[in-house]
DNA sequence: CGGCATCCGAGTAGATACTG
DNA sequence: CAGTATCTACTCGGATGCCG
């Protein structure tokens, strides 16, 4: 765990960041009212960033094709996910009334500005997700 | 929501990068398996989130001063992610035996860089955090 | 007093069957 | 094909109480 290389620079400026972006959100007037806790628990969701992402390497998945991607997603909770995305703005639902019934989502730009963020997460977890697992299973055995 | 601007350009290093990110987890082979989603459901819970940002701006916090920052949050549910978080290596739980007995909270280096990725994505959540709540009751209005 | 363990209710996920 | 309906199982979260 060791092979990260953080200096104290870094750690002040991540905390001028913070300060920053707390000055938007203001815990104390609004301590109800939390952006990142709101927002985030509908973006960040394990399903709705497969979805987010594979949504950004196939331009256009219909319902069945993101349910064999997004491996493991019942029909239910994509369908959820899908309706909430799509609500929040992240994504475009186009249905074409033919026999059956054909439906394609899309990532509207909002999406894509989206994912650009969430690509820097992801790919620092694919990173370093081994050994996050074996930090894990090292853990519980305690 | 039109007020992002996505290239083709980006849409297609955005899908390269995804191509690149998922030749490492591959999930043909282990379709059970997938980091995103088993490191991520962790790293990017809503209260996880804001664990970790205030442990990047205090640089160090006791247990029910973590508490008061991170509104709405329940003892029970604090004190598992702290310790799921530590499993992890996130972050440290250090325990002094005074009496009261006190416990620090701090950020691993390791913590330190994934916080670093994490900011890029709550900046931008809260940039636009009002227009997706709007979006959001707006949609749910239909 | 600070942190942790237990209990219980509510909401969420998953499996399956079914429909326009 | 793209979902919905239903049922069950379970996880999660909140309240409470305990212990060092």
């Amino acid at each position: 765990m060791e092979m990260e290389t953080i200096t104290e620079d870094q750690k002040v400026m991540t905390a001028k960041k913070i300060k920053k972006m707390f000055g938007h959100i203001n815990p104390k007037d609004h301590p109800e009212y939390c952006p990142i806790k709101d927002v985030m628990a509908l973006a960040s969701d394990k399903w709705s960033i497969l979805i987010i992402i594979y949504l950004g390497y196939y331009p256009v998945l219909r319902f069945n094709q993101l349910k064999k991607k997004v491996y493991g997603i019942s029909n239910k909770v994509l369908s959820e996910r899908l309706k909430l995305l799509e609500g929040d703005g992240y994504l475009n639902r186009k249905m074409y009334p033919e026999v059956p019934v054909r439906v394609e989502y899309q990532l509207t730009d909002f999406g894509h500005s989206y994912l650009e963020k969430l690509l820097e997460l992801t790919e620092w977890v694919t990173t370093y997700s081994d050994m996050i697992m074996a930090n894990r299973s090292r853990y519980s055995k305690q």
